[in-house]
Formats: C-alpha cells, sequence, structure tokens
DNA sequence: CTCCCCGTTGCGCCCAGTGCAACGGCTCTC
DNA sequence: GAGAGCCGTTGCACTGGGCGCAACGGGGAG
C-alpha cells in the first residue's frame, strides 16, 4: 500500500537473514543506498534495528519488547466468539470461554442452550480449579513444579460425592489431561452437570483459555458428551490459529 | 527521518498498549484516520499488526518470528570486541570470548597477553566443556535436566591432576558456578595456566557465550587472577547490554 | 601517496503520501 | 421502521516529502 512504510518492512524482514551492511541491505530491495539508509536509520531511532560497532545492521530490540507486550494484549475473546457461535449453532449445547485467574476459573464468554434444560451460569462468574474441565485444562499446561505447587495450595471441597479431593489425584488426572487433550468433570462440581473442556493456544504454544460445552445430565450423558470432542477441539484449534496471527 | 515510516513505526508502538480501532490509533499519532488506514494496511499485508473480527487492529504474529529470528542472528563477535580489547588493555592478560559448539567450546575471539609469557590459543581453537572457566559458565545456564544429560555424556580425561573426573562431581561446581557467576579454571586443563571466566547474556537472559581472562600460574597466581573478576564482570555486563540492543 | 570502498550529505525532481469529503453499512433510538 | 450518528472505506486533487543522483570524506590497503 505505501512504498515507503512497505520497504521499510522489507528491509527490517531481511535483516531477520542475519546482519547487513547498508549496501547490502539496499541491494536486497533493490533502492539507492542513501534511500535504505534513511529507512534503516528511521527504524533505528525506534529500537527496530541495532547497529553493531563494525556499522552493519541487525534486528533490534524493540522487536523482543513488543513481541512480549503482544502476548499480554491480545483480547481472546473477540477472536474467540464467532468460532464459539458457531460451535454452539452446531451443538445446540452451552459453550463457555474461559480463563485462570487468581487461582479460580473465571468465565469470560458464553452461548446459551437451546434445549429447554439449562445449567446456571454467566459470564464473569468463578468457578474452582479443582471441580471443573476448565479448570483441569488451565492447571494442566502449567510447568511441572508450578502445577505441584499450585495443586497443593488449592482447596478440595466435597462439591459432589465425585469431585476430586486430594493435590494428589488431582496432578495424577492433570498427567492425563496433558496427555489426551482434553478434560472431562463428570458432575464433580453440579451433580446435576457435566462438561468437556479443551485447551486454547497462543502464539508461544502456552494454554492462554479453555473452551468448554457443558450439559445437565438428563439431557446428554457423558457418553454423548464425548463425541462432541473433535468438534471442540476442531473449534479450539481454529481460534488457536487466528489468534496467532497466522504467523509466528 | 522519514515521516512515513516513522508513523507507522509508532502507530505500531501505541498498539502494544492494547488494541486499538481506526479512529482510535489515528487519534493516537494524530494523522487522518484514512492516513492511519493505509500506514496499518501495509503493516497488516506485513503481519505486523492483526486484524481482528471487531474490526480493531492489534499486533501481529509477524513480531514474534522476527524476534526468534533475531536471537539467531546476531553476532556477538562484533559486538564483545571493543569491550573486550578495552579489558585487555586494562589487565594486560589473555582475553579469550568463547560459545557452546558440539560439545565442546569453541574460541570466537582472543586478545593477546602483553606479558612475555603467553599461553597458547587461537581463534578456532576448542577446548573441553569439562576443563575450562568457560566451559563451566556455558554449561552452568543449561536447564537442569539437560545439564545433567550433558555430564553424563561428557568424557572425563584427567589432563592434569586438578582435572575433574566424575559427572557428580562437575554438577556440583556447576552449581556453585551459578550461585557465583562465575567459574574459574585452577591449572584443570594445562598444568601451568589458570583462567577466570564469566557469563554473557543475551535479550533473553541466556546465556549466549562465555568471557575470560587467562594467565600463566608464573604470571599470576588464582588470587591474583580473582581480584580482576569485578573487571571482567564489568566488561560481560557491558557486552551483554549492548546486544540487547539497549532495549528488550 | 594514491586508490578504492563505503557511509554520508546536499539537491532538485516528481511521485507518492496526505487530508478532505462523500459514500455505505451498521447499530441505536425514538 | 425511519432517521441519525458512528465508523470504516474510497476517489480525488494538492503538495510535501521521499527519491535517486552525484559529490564529499574518511579509513584501509597496496
Amino acid at each position: 500500500m505505501t512504498q515507503t512504510v512497505d520497504r521499510a518492512l522489507v528491509i527490517l524482514a531481511s535483516l531477520a537473514e542475519g546482519p547487513a551492511s547498508l549496501e547490502q541491505a539496499a541491494n536486497r530491495i533493490g533502492v539507492h543506498k542513501s534511500t535504505a539508509m534513511r529507512l534503516l536509520r528511521t527504524l533505528e531511532e525506534h529500537g527496530f534495528v541495532h547497529r553493531q560497532p563494525d556499522y552493519r545492521y541487525r534486528l533490534g530490540g524493540r522487536l523482543f519488547s513488543l513481541a512480549q507486550l503482544a502476548l499480554e494484549s491480545i483480547d481472546v475473546r473477540v477472536v474467540a466468539a464467532p468460532h464459539l457461535a458457531a460451535l454452539n449453532e452446531r451443538c445446540g449445547h452451552t459453550v463457555h470461554l474461559a480463563v485462570h485467574e487468581d487461582g479460580e476459573v473465571t468465565y469470560v464468554d458464553k452461548l446459551e442452550s437451546r434445549y429447554p434444560v439449562r445449567m446456571y451460569s454467566r459470564i464473569g462468574k468463578r468457578a474452582p480449579l479443582t471441580a471443573s474441565a476448565v479448570g483441569k485444562v488451565l492447571l494442566a499446561d502449567l510447568p511441572e513444579a508450578r502445577r505441584r505447587e499450585v495443586a497443593e495450595a488449592l482447596e478440595y471441597p466435597a462439591y459432589t460425592a465425585r469431585s476430586i479431593r486430594t493435590p494428589e489425584a488431582l496432578l495424577e488426572e492433570l498427567a492425563q489431561v496433558r496427555e489426551q487433550g482434553w478434560a472431562v468433570d463428570r458432575s464433580e462440581y453440579e451433580e446435576t452437570v457435566n462438561c468437556v473442556a479443551v485447551p486454547i493456544r497462543g502464539i508461544d504454544g502456552r494454554v492462554i483459555a479453555a473452551c468448554s460445552i457443558s450439559t445437565p445430565t438428563v439431557v446428554a450423558p457423558v457418553g454423548t458428551l464425548r463425541r462432541l470432542i473433535p468438534d471442540l477441539l476442531d473449534t479450539a484449534a481454529a481460534v488457536s490459529l487466528e489468534y496467532g496471527g497466522g504467523r509466528g
């Protein structure tokens, strides 16, 4: 679109192949060296390229700080919304989007079931990490040490007869979740609700959110819910991909 | 320097504060929204910004791939050279710059001692990881698991009477190196040579190279060498800082 | 000392980037 | 349901700024 910016970005990308002198850089994008110099100077002023003592240019530290900030500033909800809507359209059940926040699960988005019997929840509602499918998915991705630390610190109330009651049991289940790539909640929080969840991953591969389908036990037994996992996984994959900007 | 590129980079940096609509972005840098749009489009074509489903712009995945590539393409030698020269000027001893390569240490730069009795070495020379101060520094930064793995795989020849002979002894010493931030070699490779080394860190904090001062034992005992450590640490810090592009 | 290489700078041309204004799809309101 | 307002998009004419050229200068090699 705009020629100048276009050239500047091409020259920046070309530096990814390795440091270059002024003339090399100019040749790479086919412009006069004076033009390349002005572009590189501007990039340098902003820290996107760095000048080595031998006068060659290389990629600069600003790229790192920006990449770091980008990870934090991205809003998952917006990216996920249409995909969740499509999933909800297909299966008709309650769909949730949740993130890990202060030792609890927070539901940041929700689409209502089309079935007459619905489970209660709302956006902003919080749930225990120990007794929800989304909680397990979010915990399972933590590094081994941190996972153990969190598991030890959590409380394990008996929400139902099936609730997980010990750190050991939780860690064992998390290992399984890591392996199979999805988690299930069989009436572990509310007696009448089952749930399956899958991870949504950020650009760096880390889990940033979890996406789930929840159903009252009277509407769908766990077996029925399991058959929805492929669709759920596809949805999460689509969100992860788009969230990554297609590149990365 | 060039107005267009300058504006594009400012708009890019402003997105680090969070996603923005077209008008917000235009206001942030004080240009007409049509101008901002052209800039953002160009940035988008190159993947530096990404458009969310709600039409807002956020930082794009290209930043991550570039940041990744930058880590690999940076040439430590060029950045370190003047600092090493200054260090050599001050202390008069042999100064080395070394990196970890294929299970050995490779000296990538060297400045000669001003003393008549000199140790032998040259750029490109390789040395064992187990019996050199630079080797210990480079090993000490590896993650725990990888460190143990490498330690197990290495050989432990008796270069001298003081050479480290077992993985256990090496790992114990590496723990100390991690703690104190520098490593020493007391005639462990060559009977007549002592050496102290410190790490040079990349933008991500990982050790990318090691810098050392080596002396024949007849010129300086270990005690004398230890007094040079602060200067050595300052030198390494200066290199690390410049290597990071001043930002990051 | 001269030559050569490469980064730097001043200059004039003209193209490309800019701001304006009109368009259109969308949502909210009455 | 019509109107209003918001915001992204597009076509256009102007001119400012980006462009290539050519000359300068410093450092290294022969």
